[in-house]
DNA sequence: CACAATCATACCAATGAAATACCACTTTGG
DNA sequence: CCAAAGTGGTATTTCATTGGTATGATTGTG
């Protein structure tokens, strides 16, 4: 038996003296059950704020805060004048090369990024190995914290040659955007993908807990003459972020 | 199973008032449902836009809607004058595809396995979505526990259809060698990577902290003709295992 | 009474979708 | 070779429905 809406709600409904609760609260818990039993999947279009209200009796600007509170916590999200949807996880390819604000545009997301760090330096050991440069060399480093609508999604930290793009403030909001323009976009990438535990400073910036599983991925990008023009290391909070790799045998 | 176009959209369709869905959404779905069933090999055209949407009682903006988005995401390829079509697999991915087993012999390590489960049942309604299969079908079940050099590293829990596998014995340590053996060893496979806390039970098994990071993949591997063979899903220890692959652009 | 939750209402802004027309390109057939 | 037919590309208008927001009345409770 799928589990209904409509069902959840007046189940929360009797019990009036022992689990008196306010009825915003109630609807708000009958609709994370919902969805959690697997009745709305993700994408799913939640009936209308005024149907609901309708159906259960109870007036839109309660139903609104029923479901604020859910699209707060990243369970709904809605646009405006479309409707109410069950959210859906953010799915990237993991074999295709694109850059994140392309992806996220792609998705129809308003990509949004915040610059916590943007200079030029000298080569860590690390680096050097990663991009190819002699111990020494400069690169411009950029430690961005990535936003899809205005909720952080991931902080990157990217290191490219010096010889490539010299000016950090020369990239905006795309880093491709910003090779494209100087003829190197890069055509091959390596990347390297594990599961980690978020640092409390990481859980900071991306507003989740110390401690909850993120991806981290390490970048190394190609032009086609093989020179590295990109060494990124990302975190991205595992809640919100899914990876899809195709893969082909023979 | 082949599906049709039009049908899939119907069985998207049905469900009126309980799963209200946007039509555009709806149709893009039943679009991808089709393409990925095998049902529309790659270059084969697609009904016009007017067809189509005389078909399904649309206008054609709303089915170009639902085009324009598998576009944009690389599925179809649209050719001014000519037609649509569905997209030649352009990239050539380096990401093989292997077994756990294989894999970790190229590692060199030692590969074992332990059953904690294996047996005949009827699929759930997850499986039967994953696997395309009707409700009521029956598919073997193996849940292992994979360890590299008697480090536990990976929980999986398989699906495989009866009809390709009847019994559940046949799998000796690699699913691919069984699979091979008869002559169905998949070409292609689609795999979901995101990164999750673990439970308590997994952690038990895993030999880690309950509330560690791992990364959870979901495959589905594919025949030549479409048919799915098999879908896992695995929960990889994130202190002990890197994905790696390679990445194309354009 | 004071206060907060809730209701009722009205209006605004954004989106989905339909209907329609016209353009530009490709394919096809005479 | 050329014209007709069919294809995608683009734009416009219209309408219903949706979420976004503000305001004031009503209810229940301490």
């Amino acid at each position: 038996m799928q589990t209904t809406l409509y069902g959840e709600y007046r189940k929360l409904d009797r019990g009036g003296e022992a689990q008196r609760s306010l009825a915003y609260l109630r609807l708000r818990r009958a609709i994370q059950n919902t969805i959690e039993s697997g009745a709305f999947p993700p994408g799913q279009a939640l009936p209308s704020e005024r149907d609901l209200a309708k159906k259960l009796a109870l007036s839109r600007v309660t139903v609104r805060k029923a479901i604020g509170g859910l699209v707060e916590d990243g369970l709904l999200t809605q646009r405006h004048g479309a409707g109410t949807f069950v959210a859906e996880r953010i799915v990237k390819s993991f074999s295709r090369l694109t850059g994140f604000t392309d992806d996220l545009r792609a998705r129809g997301l308003k990509p949004r990024v915040k610059f916590l760090e943007r200079g030029v330096g000298e080569v860590t050991p690390e680096e050097a190995m990663a991009l190819n440069l002699s111990p020494g060399a400069d690169v411009i480093r950029l430690r961005r914290l990535r936003f899809a609508d205005d909720k952080p999604l991931a902080v990157e930290s990217t290191a490219v040659p010096a010889t490539v793009i010299a000016d950090p403030n020369a990239v905006k909001l795309s880093l491709y955007d910003a090779l494209e323009e100087i003829g190197c976009r890069p055509t091959r990438a390596l990347q390297r993908l594990r599961a980690v535990a978020l640092g409390a400073d990481e859980a900071k910036l991306l507003d989740c807990d110390a401690g909850s599983p993120a991806l981290a991925i390490e970048r190394r990008a190609f032009l086609d003459d093989g020179r590295v023009v990109e060494f990124t290391t990302s975190l991205y909070r595992g809640d919100a972020y899914d990876f899809v790799a195709e893969l082909h045998g023979d």
